[in-house]
DNA sequence: CCCTGATTCGC
DNA sequence: GCGAATCAGG
């Protein structure tokens, strides 16, 4: 593969948007993410003020204008799995966040809410431990090894995914592939 | 161990 | 110019 003209500009918007040398390596295809890095310094455009590597380059001014526009395209993932509902009522301890921001969920969100029901108070109860300890992630931050479970409202400050280790093959850790993934018999003796 | 970007250097 | 190997931080 040769670095085209439409390959070069993906890159360059991949990378502005803040994707990392892999994923941008692996949208390309028959790249590696060194290839992209040794491209994105070639090109001219390199730091970035990502997660992990300031390396041993010296410290730089960067005023990061980043004109932001409100907007809001929620880029997910395309892994991203169906969502289940914001689970747990969530004891929150509120250690110190006083100043919370009162916004009013426009309309209706949080749509596929089949309502957490009949799941083991056990697994509930887990859930709501595992939460305060949850990394709290933002949605950039998921990966595929991370629990992408929500919690919160998705219209509210106080919304993250749970972020612990998830386990192998599921997009959850332990705990939320407990809630998420309920065995057809317990909810089986459902009275109708 | 997983990930990240940075650098080097033979091609 | 390219990118694998290597390095280095999280």
């Amino acid at each position: 593969m040769s670095w085209t003209d439409e390959r070069v500009e993906l890159l360059k918007k991949m990378w502005g948007e803040g994707q990392s040398a892999s994923q941008i390596a692996k949208e390309l295809g028959g790249v590696t993410r060194n290839a992209v890095i040794g491209k994105v310094h070639r090109l001219g455009l390199s730091n970035r003020t990502t997660g992990a590597a300031p390396a041993k380059a010296e410290p730089k001014e960067k005023p990061a204008p980043a004109p932001k526009a409100e907007a809001k395209p929620k880029p997910a993932p395309k892994t991203e799995p169906a969502r289940p509902a914001a689970a747990a009522p969530a004891a929150e301890a509120k250690p110190a966040t006083p100043p919370r921001r009162q916004i009013i969920p426009a309309g209706q969100p949080l749509p596929p809410q089949p309502s957490a029901n009949e799941i083991s108070p056990e697994a509930l109860a887990k859930v709501n431990e595992v939460e305060k300890k949850a990394k709290k992630l933002t949605l950039m931050e998921l990966t595929e090894k991370t629990c992408k479970w929500p919690v919160g409202d998705p219209a509210t400050d106080d919304f993250w995914f749970c972020g612990l280790p998830a386990e192998p093959g599921k997009p959850y850790c332990e705990a939320h592939v407990g809630v998420a993934f309920q065995p057809m018999s317990s909810r089986r003796d459902r009275r109708r």
